[in-house]
DNA sequence: CTGCATGCAAAAACTTTGCACCGCC
DNA sequence: GGCGGTGCAAAGTTTTTGCATGCAG
């Protein structure tokens, strides 16, 4: 079992709270607002932890330093090669990614001699953004 | 116009003539015993220029260093979470993701205030391998 | 009290870059 | 010959980790 900490909650609470999908950084300094002594490297264990439980997202585009989601519901993404910036793609899963149907295929083909389970789909897309 | 050099040329040989979707070390160390003086730096270099033109693959994973694949053809890949090895999803693409489609259905809708232009689609899928 | 989480700083991992030299065109 | 590519090493960026201390259970 998990224990509680201000810290671990402070950076949930931060993260829910804002949908520009921020690097480790980014919170860093948001949280050190709030408490002038978070530390770096606790952002940094506390979003490993917590995106390894599935409680938030990591965005890992290959862009600049991994991002980061507090909306954990399947949502396709849109990364600007200029700038780096992350985008939500809304509706975008609903409408192209069967995720279930994709897993049941893939079980059946070749690929599954390499596999053993399926816990995440990540769709990515990429380009330049209006703000590039 | 980009110049010729054997450092390049041997890279993409190199790339193209294996499937195990190599790092940027992997590559080093294979070159290296082939031209004993190829640097790191370069393979970097060339990494970026071929995978910028389009020549090359360049896969993030967000598991361990980027990976590279010298098959440009639009395919899935798994990463195996434990290990950070990728492995390839043959025929995916053709059974599940209708690219056109998706940027023809994004231009129509919300999140096309957003993004410019549209010039590649990554499909990411997660778990274990067979061999963790 | 006991042990996991934190703060801080050092180190590790990965990638980029400056500069002198080399080799394609 | 001129200019872009390379080799090498240093530096940059991002993330992880060791250790003493603090706080939740």
């Amino acid at each position: 079992m998990k224990k509680y900490s201000r810290q671990r909650e402070a950076l949930l609470t931060e993260l829910r709270g804002r949908y520009d999908h921020p690097t480790a950084e980014d919170l860093y300094f948001s949280l050190r607002a709030i408490m002038p002594n978070y530390s770096l490297g606790t952002v940094y264990r506390n979003l490993a932890d917590l995106s390894a439980e599935g409680i938030i997202l990591k965005i890992t585009s290959g862009y600049g330093p991994e991002r980061y989601d507090g909306n954990i519901k399947p949502h396709g993404h849109f990364t600007c090669k200029k700038c780096g910036k992350v985008y939500d793609l809304a509706g975008f899963y609903e409408k192209h990614i069967d995720g279930q149907k994709m897993v049941e295929e893939l079980q059946k083909s070749e690929a599954a001699k390499d596999i053993s389970t399926i816990n995440e789909i990540r769709i990515m897309l990429y380009g330049t953004c209006k703000n590039c």
